[in-house]
DNA sequence: TTTAATGCAAAAGATTTGCAACATG
DNA sequence: CATGTTGCAAATCTTTTGCATTAAA
C-alpha cells in the first residue's frame, strides 16, 4: 500500500460519487473493501483483500469481499487482471497505465508510458464493439524468477 | 476452428519438433489436445478443449487435458488469456497479435496490427524482468452484449 | 526396460448462492 | 419502513494431486 494518501481519498471520493449516483447502498463493509484495493499497489486478489480489510473489520466475510469487487468491477471504479494460473486480481488505478507480467510467479509491476498511451487501434475493432480501455500486457520473467530457473 | 489446414499442420509440426528436442513423449492424448487446441480460434478453456478431444477420443480424462495444456504454455507452445471472470483460455496462435475482449461475456476476438507490433517500449521495463512477449488488450463491451445492456 | 504419462478418484482451491437477520437511505 | 446488503453455511465450479497402471522411447 503505497499509493499516496492524496490519490487515495480522490479514489475514495469518487467511489462515493459514483454509488451515490447509482442508488448503491454505501455500507461500511464496501467502504473499508474499497478503500483496500484503492490503496494497494501490488494487485491483490480477492483472499488478499479479505485478509488485509479483516485486520480492522474482523466480521466481514470473504463472500462479501467477492460480491464488492464484482460490484465495483462492474461500476468501473476498478479493473479486473487474470495473472497466469492464478486467481483474478484487482486494480483501482484508472488512469491510463500497463502491465509487466511474471509468467512464472505472477508478479505484477505498473508502467506508464504516454507514447503507449497515444495508441491507434486499427479501425476494425471498432466493428467488434464499444472500446473501454487498452492497455499494453508484456509478458516475461521477473528478475527473481529469472535466477530460479538458471538453477 | 477455422485455421486453414496448412497452418495446423505447421503447428503440429513444430509441437512435435519442440517435443523430440525437449525429450518430451509424444502420446496419443497429447498429439490430440495439440491438435484441438491448435485448429481452434476462438481461445477455448481446458473443460471445452476436453469435451472437443472427448469427441474423438472417448477416453482422455480431463486432468490430462489440463496437465498437457499447463505442459504446452510450459513449453511455449500455448499462450494463456484471462478473460474476465472466467476460466483460463488457451490459445496456439504464436505470430504476435493483440486481442479485443468483451467484458460482459468473455467474448475474445483476436486482431493483427503492424503499428501495435512495432510498439517501443520504455527502457524501464527491461529492470523488471526479461521480455518474452507484448500485446495490447481492448477490453471494451461487444456488440451482442451492448444490445443486451440496452434493455 | 526405464521412465514418464495416463486415468481414476479424491482433494484442494476459488467463487457463488440461498436465506434469514440486519442496516441504509 | 422498504429494499438492498450482510454473514453464514453449503454448494458449485475449476484445477490439482496421489497412486497404481500403462505405454513411449
Amino acid at each position: 500500500m503505497k499509493i499516496n494518501k492524496q490519490e487515495i481519498d480522490q479514489r475514495m471520493q469518487h467511489f462515493e460519487t459514483v454509488c451515490r449516483d447509482e442508488g448503491i447502498k454505501l455500507t461500511p463493509q464496501r467502504l473499508e473493501i474499497f478503500r483496500e484495493v484503492a490503496q494497494a499497489d501490488d494487485h491483490p486478489d480477492a483472499e488478499q483483500i479479505f485478509q488485509r480489510v479483516r485486520g480492522r473489520m474482523p466480521t466481514v466475510s470473504l463472500d462479501t469481499v467477492y460480491r464488492t469487487l464484482w460490484l465495483l468491477n462492474d461500476l468501473g471504479l476498478v479493473v479486473t487482471l487474470g495473472a497466469s494460473r492464478e486467481p483474478t486480481r484487482f486494480d483501482a488505478n484508472l488512469q491510463s497505465h500497463h502491465h509487466f507480467v511474471c509468467g512464472q510467479c505472477g508478479f505484477i509491476r505498473d508502467f506508464y508510458s504516454n507514447d503507449l498511451d497515444a495508441i491507434r487501434l486499427p479501425d476494425l475493432i471498432r466493428s467488434f464493439g464499444e472500446i473501454k480501455a487498452t492497455h499494453v500486457e508484456v509478458r516475461g520473467v521477473c528478475r527473481e524468477c529469472a535466477v530460479k530457473l538458471r538453477k
